[in-house]
DNA sequence: TTAGGGTTAG
């Protein structure tokens, strides 16, 4: 942002420039004009300074803590101010250290404007303890009864899971608001509490959109679409997140024709609109028509966000066209987006490795500032898919060393790997390892992985022994896999067992009758086909024949 | 100062 020359020496000629700030560079030569001008110590013009560095790209604490501290005597305001920056932009551990520094170093006691954005930081990652302790502090410094402080507990408390205790605070508040109803609405759909919710919904004073949308939200979440357009029609204005809330239901119930008739609906569309149709596009399997989509945008000289070059990327990895891959690379660069961020940074290397370009998703990768958990899975599955398993699993010791947690995709992603590329010693380390040092329950597909391990390097028996520990019910996939595995290795009389047990699952799932056929064929127990295949007649079951593109382009 | 809509890996 160019600056204009300052006509005063006050923070009265300085402030219109720093509303007009966007970036920490911007900002950058206000601050130096704030300390050339002598006005450091101006608390109101300091006050601005870190509400506006906490919400300009790229988010950043630091630079507003060292205006903070060159104020020799800063009041409460601007410690809450700062304690708000660093709630939005900053770890907890960190909006902690604030807290115990300011009532360290000042004598003033935190207020009711401190602790509302310390407990939106806890409710952000779900952290109960340590909202606990907040609330424990703000009941300590009076501030209880406070109508903002009572909504953020209701909020946090429901955002965890303690609906008695939301409850609780909600029963004791003097006042209650549209903020304080609405935040105890939520915390019933968040609990699973429908019933819940509808009935403070219905003994509302006063409802407000938010309020409407929220219940609107709360009925998508549990796949009740039918309601949530009932509530949608009887609100008395919608508007753009209304509709926008349910063109992510209609998109999450695969029903992109609901989705797509409510976005041309739309009075007035923006940028979250745009990023759920596409995403929508995106998650049932529509790459081409996300693609169109931000065409569309395109066309109308909208600038896209980061939420929605993501869902380009992956639309794009779902084609694997390299020559898209390369336009959407360049047009980030050129529009001057933060590839640093985790989601862009991860969607660029996953969109790399499908579109076939491992050498630039290495490169990216190892560039990447920070590799979290999403990046480190793109680019193993990446290795797995160009068929170079080894790496794949060298890569996944190597996220564990640097401390990322592997969740259960992590873990699904590098089975599957060893699965493929028939590392089986490594497989039963890694699972060993997921049960062991993680203490993780390993899921049905787990197992499955496991199975398909096993039984592709001829350890059916192995396989049989693991599926038996599974501690829940007879599961189709990893029993499937039993099964396919016994056909790979002959294996009649546990094929035999596997199948009875696979028929009375799914007793309608024509494959099951076919692999076990398959298995009495190779055998040459002919009679034993025959059986089979008169069952399946009884029961009308029919196994769609397979289908390659090479068999039907061959000319018979 | 508090409550509502969209993003990534299996």
């Amino acid at each position: 942002m160019p600056l204009r020359p300052v006509s005063a020496n006050s923070s009265s000629s300085i402030l219109p420039l720093l509303k007009g700030c966007k970036t920490i560079r911007d900002l950058n030569q206000i601050h130096t004009h704030i300390i050339h001008r002598g006005c450091e110590q101006d608390h109101h013009l300091i006050a601005h300074f870190i509400s506006i560095c906490a919400a300009a790209q790229p988010a950043n604490v630091r630079y507003p803590t060292a205006a903070f501290n060159a104020v020799t005597t800063p009041n409460i305001y601007l410690w809450n101010i700062l304690m708000k920056a660093h709630c939005e932009n900053a770890s907890l551990g960190e909006c902690f250290a604030l807290f115990s520094r300011m009532r360290r170093e000042s004598n003033m006691l935190p207020d009711k404007y401190t602790f509302p954005s310390l407990i939106k930081a806890c409710s952000g990652i779900s952290a109960l303890r340590e909202g606990q302790v907040v609330h424990a502090a703000a009941v300590r410094c009076g501030t209880e009864g406070d109508a903002y402080m009572g909504s953020s507990l209701i909020d946090f408390y429901g955002k965890c899971g303690e609906i008695e205790c939301a409850r609780k605070v909600f029963a004791e508040m003097p006042v209650r608001n549209e903020v304080s109803w609405t935040a105890m609405m939520a915390g019933c759909l968040n609990c699973g509490d429908i019933e819940a919710a509808r009935k403070t919904f219905d003994e509302m004073p006063k409802k407000n959109d938010v309020t409407w949308n929220a219940m609107i939200k709360g009925l998508v979440k549990f796949g009740d679409l039918v309601s949530a357009k009932k509530v949608f029609d009887e609100m008395p204005v919608r508007d753009v997140v209304s509709f926008t809330t349910l063109i992510g239901g209609y998109a999450k119930a695969g029903d992109m024709a609901a989705a797509r008739s409510m976005f041309d609906q739309m009075p007035s569309k923006d940028l979250v609109s745009w990023s759920a149709l596409m995403s929508g596009y995106v998650q049932n399997g529509k790459p081409g028509e996300a693609v169109k989509v931000f065409g569309e945008m395109w066309a109308m000289n909208l600038k896209p966000d980061e939420f929605i070059l993501v869902s380009l990327m992956s639309a794009c990895a779902q084609l694997g066209s390299s020559e898209l891959a390369r336009w959407i690379e360049s047009y980030i660069r050129e529009g001057c987006y933060d590839t640093a961020r985790a989601h862009v940074a991860a969607a660029l290397v996953d969109m790399n490795t499908k579109c076939g370009d491992m050498a630039r998703a290495a490169k990216l990768f190892e560039e990447m500032p920070q590799r979290d958990l999403v990046s480190y899975c793109s680019m193993i599955q990446g290795l797995c898919l160009h068929g170079r398993g080894a790496e794949a699993v060298a890569l996944f010791y190597r996220m564990m060393d640097e401390g990322v947690r592997p969740d259960n995709v992590a873990f699904t992603v590098i089975l599957t790997t060893c699965s493929h590329a028939g590392l089986v010693d490594e497989g039963c380390r890694i699972f060993d390892l997921m049960t062991e040092k993680y203490a993780m329950r390993p899921s049905p597909d787990h197992y499955a992985c496991m199975v398909n391990l096993l039984g592709k390097s001829g350890r059916v028996k192995a396989a049989y022994e693991l599926v038996q520990t599974m501690p829940m019910e007879t599961h189709a996939g990893a029993w499937g896999a039993l099964l396919g595995a016994c056909r790979l290795q002959g294996d009649v009389e546990l094929g035999e067992m596997v199948a009875r047990r696979l028929f009375e699952v799914e007793p309608r799932n024509p494959g099951n009758y076919v692999l076990l056929s398959n298995i009495y064929a190779e055998a040459d127990r002919w009679l034993n086909v025959s059986d089979l295949r008169d069952r399946m007649s009884e029961k009308g079951l029919r196994k769609i024949p397979g289908c390659s593109y090479l068999e039907s382009t061959t000319p018979a």
